[in-house]
DNA sequence: GACCACGCTAAGCGCTTGCTCACTTTCGGC
DNA sequence: GCCGAAAGTGAGCAAGCGCTTAGCGTGGTC
């Protein structure tokens, strides 16, 4: 089995913002037992254990179970937001900055799978009023995949029918990637990426 | 509230073989509170009350909570096998067959959500056994979607870089539909299969 | 060297879980 | 009208859950 650091420590690197040290192995410990086997399944004894710690500690930096997620979510939103907005914001075409956030996008979707996992598909284990807050997150995502869309039609590069459809779709099919990449399976993220990257290309039109 | 007939029982009605009467209301009962609440968070109290029966009732029908999970599953996807092969078999070129096949089976994941739902992300809640027997019945739907995307690509109507990786994704996108489509959303299951089907033919470079 | 704030643990509380069991009700066959 | 099987109930068990609390060791301050 491997250790926390190795999976979502080393895959993201992006929980180096959370201190103190042992929070921040807790958050660790969280995400790959989340990612494993589910949000619900997962006990606090579980969580503690993979952190090397009492299951008491845990409520020392976190107030509940829920905490934990919810910051998770916070992290990994932030995380993709930024992802689709570089990639968006970058020079060039809309066909490239679009081909540019979809294989990024993907590549942190298939690289980062843990992580990702948890991020999209524990949302409807959150409170009601923190997956508002998440939920304002993934329509800024929504946003800044449909504006390089709306560029690219407006462009005369994409010949697409149904903008917001199209914007959705191309969403879905890379967050999907999360849940069925397998590290070991036959692709690399970065293949993947392309691939997706040329499907998308596709499937918005380009001339 | 709705009523299990309601929404499980009247979305697919595909429980029909399942007798007798008392097993059936526990079987959709179960489908709705996996759907809302995924399975681990589904209490057999929940399920019982939704049935209008005492915890008990549950273990004369059902060795195990997990068993009921594993016969949804098993049913749910031998609907989505008959979907893809019904599609895949009638007469029509490839492009008709495979824009016929996305379209249902979108059309099911969107209509019937609840089922699909459960069907499509709570596999591994499973145990080993159960898990692998589901897996067969994917690998058969993965096949049906591949053998037309092949014929496409011999009879020079499609073209395609990456025959596997293209499946994987068509099978993908319709499969997430089951995440995200909302009942009260902006679309009819019929107007997304539309435009699934407008988008996969893109995908596989329809000429 | 007495002090105390801090990070942590051992033990365990109250509650819910999946599941069982002794018992009652229902009903077709004779 | 009696009988046995099948279907369902109410009460409850053992185990595990999220979370709390009393107390311990340790490092910095005066």
């Amino acid at each position: 089995m491997t250790t926390a650091e190795e999976t979502a420590g080393g895959e993201a690197s992006a929980w180096g913002e959370v201190t103190p040290d042992a929070a921040r192995r807790l958050l660790i410990a969280a995400v790959e037992a989340f990612a494993e086997r589910g949000y619900h399944a997962t006990t606090t004894r579980d969580i503690a254990g993979r952190a090397g710690m009492s299951p008491a500690a845990l409520y020392i930096h976190y107030k509940t179970k829920e905490e934990l997620l919810h910051r998770i979510s916070r992290i990994g939103h932030a995380k993709a937001l930024e992802i689709l907005q570089t990639a968006a914001r970058r020079e060039g075409t809309a066909t490239e900055r679009l081909a540019d956030q979809v294989s990024s996008f993907v590549r942190w979707h298939a690289g980062g799978r843990t992580t990702a996992r948890v991020v999209q598909y524990e949302l409807d284990s959150l409170g009601p009023e923190a997956r508002k807050e998440i939920l304002a997150l993934r329509r800024q995502c929504d946003a800044e995949v449909r504006a390089v869309i709306e560029e690219g039609v407006a462009a005369g590069e994409f010949d697409v029918l149904d903008v917001k459809g199209t914007t959705l779709a191309v969403l879905s099919l890379c967050i999907d990637v999360a849940r069925w990449f397998n590290v070991e399976g036959p692709w690399t993220p970065d293949e993947v990426g392309a691939l997706y990257a040329d499907l998308v290309l596709r499937m918005v039109g380009v001339k």
